[in-house]
DNA sequence: GGTTAATTTGCACATGTGTGCAATATGTGA
DNA sequence: TCACATATTGCACACATGTGCAAATTAACC
């Protein structure tokens, strides 16, 4: 065996290496390989002379060099649409961890706005991501395609209604916002309001269609139709918008959780309404706030739970079949009866 | 020049490369790669087919792949204890914008649970990441090492207290306490409890030390001491535990504004006490929701922008002058003055 | 057309891994 | 000691990209 030359510094702004390893122990890069590859042959005293160097070093084997060769990066793409969006923000936490499981890592995109924009999308589509979890209906025919052709399984969550070759998962919007609207009806609410929330997210259309037919099959027209961006703030506005009519609505469906709140305070502490009293408020999703003592808020559960369990089930048997035919995976929702209505 | 072979269908397991294009497209796999790279020279004509082929195979260029040559992956890791907090939640999505505006990644790690476990940090540092911000106090010194070995960038945020060649930055945990405490018995309050949080964390334990300082200069003993996990649940059993002793406490100072929220609701709707007349409540972050009508949270605010641009500004300098030492930079804490004391 | 300058092009290398393959070293049994 | 089986080792390739360099082509100008 050759001895080993004077212990190379490398340059400080690079990485350590498995070469800077190999030289540094006097063996082959490819028994310092061998030393981090599970069931490799390497004889054992060398093992252990390579593990101490690596160890003096700091070295770890680079993924990222090692996913060209094996062609799987381990990074999953996480786009959503609020981070600041309790909702969404439980979600994504759940979904990194499921992530980690299997042993994944979560790239996150997704601002405070709102809406997604495409172009974020397909920039991140610049690293062979083993998939893709879109948090949001909406999404561009045309992105999907690319994600296609780059062989980005895609899982579209929060969209129910199913797309060509891309696996989706969401809950009965129309059925979820129905049952709201009839639980309604049915304790006597006549001059029933809706607040929606983005309108080109397909769970507020899904949402908004549900509540007009309930409506309709009733008899009844909507007292007040108002729109914001599934904010509290956004929820507080269109509530004092919608509670400031002439005749005054005496029940609110909310598109989600948060604007139920927002106009649950706004109908409380700025109108001084009586809760469920004078207004009856339902919201959508809920979310843990929702059961707080404060509020205690009626609401159509979109179980948090049951969508990251099919998302990473769909995930996992994409990854067992990459060439399978998407899937479209409905959550039923159901009515939390609370103190609001 | 060659005719190009009979396009050939790359199997549909791989990703789209740039030899695919060229062969394609007729042209050498070089073209190709200029064609990608601004200010790189190449025929119009010649540009413009392989834009054609390129568009019509769904080819991008691999990032992955690029970075193992330019050094940079683009890639900066977020840690966060618990994304199911609204604070780490929202510092989450903040700086997952920030980063995006700078062409970073943002590979978000933290489970639901609290506390990180280092064995994900470590497995994360496979990645050749360009930085790594760590949203919690406590970190091991031994893992901040293995960062530095491997040359990534280390930010600490959360943490006020300087650490050896790395950048920290937090707000002042024990003037906010300090503030908070000061507060309530300036208007009089005598017994004052604590709702402490994860015991492990440095932002516990500088604001339980604030608590205790301030007390005892006003010649004070704590009326209690319980202990949760940052959580609105863990605010209200802790608020419960303290205040059924048998003398009642008349002030809680809670270490973040989530238990201050539990413990609002526990005292209102549990307990059936007047805040502020029979209990003052103050909290700690300032989050949204204090400011929601239905809470008025008085709190210290720990501005979330502040520390965002802090961590922006100390990672740019830092990718500017890579070996310039540690900073550690504090963020003033300030009382917002609401309607719970 | 001839000379020179400017543009375009392809080759080849570097980046850090994991691994098949053949060669070598080690161990075993008679 | 020899024959044979087994364990270990190093070479070389593949992965997908960006780019320096020299050769080749084109443009410009007289």
């Amino acid at each position: 065996m050759t001895t080993a030359p004077p212990a190379p510094v490398p340059p400080p702004s690079r990485r350590v290496t498995a070469d800077d390893v190999a030289r540094l122990a006097g063996v082959s890069r490819s028994a310092v390989s061998r030393t981090f590859t599970p069931g490799a042959s390497v004889a054992a005293d060398k093992r252990e002379r390579i593990l101490a160097v690596a160890e003096h070093l700091g070295y770890r084997p680079n993924s990222l060099a090692a996913s060209l060769k094996s062609q799987s990066s381990n990074l999953v793409a996480i786009v959503t649409g609020n981070l600041g969006n309790h909702y969404d923000s439980v979600i994504t936490a759940e979904l990194v961890k499921r992530l980690a499981d299997i042993g994944k890592w979560a790239v996150v995109l997704g601002d405070t706005s709102g809406d997604i924009s495409n172009y974020d999308i397909l920039d991140v589509l610049a690293y062979p991501l083993d998939a893709m979890i879109i948090r949001a209906g909406s999404i561009d025919e045309d992105t999907a395609r690319k994600c296609m052709k780059l062989n980005v399984p895609l899982i579209l969550s929060g969209r129910s209604t199913p797309m060509d070759g891309v696996d989706c998962v969401g809950c009965d919007n129309v059925g979820g916002a129905r049952l709201a609207t009839q639980e309604l009806i049915r304790r006597g609410r006549t001059r029933i309001g809706y607040i929606g929330g983005i309108k080109s997210l397909t769970s507020e259309q899904e949402r908004h269609d549900g509540f007009l037919s309930a409506l309709s099959e009733a008899g009844l027209a909507p007292a007040a139709l108002e729109w914001a961006d599934f904010s509290f703030e956004g929820g507080h506005a269109a509530a004092l918008r919608c509670l400031n009519r002439t005749t005054r609505p005496d029940a609110l469906f909310c598109c989600n959780d948060i604007m139920a709140i927002g106009a649950l305070n706004a109908a409380r502490h700025a109108l001084g309404l009586q809760v469920p009293e004078d207004l009856a408020v339902i919201g959508f999703d809920d979310i843990a706030m929702a059961g707080w003592p404060c509020f205690g808020l009626t609401t159509i559960r979109n179980s948090i739970t049951n969508t990251v369990d099919t998302i990473m089930d769909l995930l996992e048997s994409r990854f067992l079949h990459p060439d399978r035919a998407g899937e479209t995976r409905c959550i039923d929702p159901i009515l939390i009866s609370r103190d609001t209505h």
